[in-house]
DNA sequence: GTGTATATCTCGGGG
DNA sequence: CCCCGAGGTATACAC
């Protein structure tokens, strides 16, 4: 990893066109090729930055970053304070834990804590709009269509109800009911839920990985 | 601005607890506080971070973030390759062009360029859910409301739909007629406007910009 | 502060 | 390769 410290100003030109006026900056360029440019604050987004792969023509006082799609980062170097390199060697990368995924798999094995009666169907079950995360039949056959959010807000209420009505029209599936599932359900959510015929309910994380290790430990 | 590069586990809790095994990387603090550690790859994202406002406790190979909100980053450092500190000062900021901002101005200059015989209304016509893009009349006289998207997604056609019951609702404008216009419409946005009875145009943003300079030029 | 809409979103998975 | 959905999304702006 190169870190450059240097007044400059950059052009990109792409998706868009942006310009940064002439400022002291750190411009970092990563083992891969990607470059990216820091101002001093704001942790998560750089000004500009060009991803791998690319190509960087260095010039005089002038660095040009170009990608397949034809994009281009280019910068301009007026005064460098500081240069320097380091190898840093292939990360193991991060290990996350409670995200949507895993609650999906959770729910995935174990149904009933979403409502008695509940069997799984299959995961991902495929519309032309898009995978419903969970399909599953209750305790008379009837099919319920289960969407999975960490946080339960408007959007992913919409998102279920477009699949229903997809659902809908298989004769193999229809009638087909509607269940939100998430680890918490905004005020805003329920309201829409309940006036589209969908029922909701927040399940706990932590209770389900419960559940799971204790089926794990009885077999 | 504050560059250590160090050998470190890092510990995130939080929103979700994700864990980085010990490695060589990056880790920025800059002025504002904030706190983001860098892999030697990948040009835009940290591989975990902590947005100001916060509060850094640094012991004794041990840093600790912590912010309002109670989320924790505890970084553990091993060794330390490297530790420099810059003055970068304020950033003037970046200057863009080509967003949907600019867009939707060009199709108010130019509706025709969405369908024939469109005359502008008004530009973010209100309504009591938010404003539309923009509201025309077509040949007729009939009210056409329209959206306008760099990218056309699933979302945006939601959007539109929701704007369309609210404005169907007022005698002067009822039947309000709806067209969803990008750059780029994606297929499923395609099936769900048509599904919605909603029209989709794509427009191209140089060939906009071509019309809008050519009516300068003769005037 | 909450809610909403945008982003050169990024990133990963599936067809 | 494109398409789609999730994100500790972040960020800006209106109410």
């Amino acid at each position: 990893m190169r870190l450059v410290i240097a007044r400059c100003s950059v052009d990109y030109a792409g998706r868009l066109a942006a310009h940064l006026p002439s400022a002291v900056r750190l411009i970092m360029v990563k083992a891969d090729g990607c470059v990216a440019i820091h101002a001093d604050g704001g942790a998560y987004k750089p000004l500009n930055w060009m991803n791998a792969p690319n190509t960087l023509v260095e010039e005089d006082g002038r660095w040009v970053v170009r990608n397949p799609k034809g994009e281009t980062l280019t910068i301009t170097l007026e005064e460098v304070v500081s240069d320097s390199a380091h190898e840093l060697g292939v990360d193991p990368g991060l290990v996350k834990d409670g995200v949507e995924a895993h609650l999906q798999e959770l729910l995935a094995a174990n149904p009933e804590a979403i409502a008695d009666g509940l069997t799984l169907v299959r995961r991902e079950f495929p519309t032309d709009i898009g995978p419903v995360d969970l399909l599953c039949r209750d305790a008379d056959g009837v099919a319920v269509a289960i969407e999975v959010k960490r946080r339960g807000e408007i959007d992913g209420v919409e998102q279920l109800v477009r699949y229903l009505e997809r659902m809908d029209r298989d004769p193999t599936l229809r009638p087909v009911q509607g269940i939100f599932v998430a680890q918490v359900v905004k005020p805003q959510a329920r309201v829409l839920a309940e006036a589209r015929g969908l029922r909701w309910v927040e399940v706990d994380y932590d209770e389900l990985r419960g559940i799971e290790s204790n089926e794990l430990r009885l077999f």
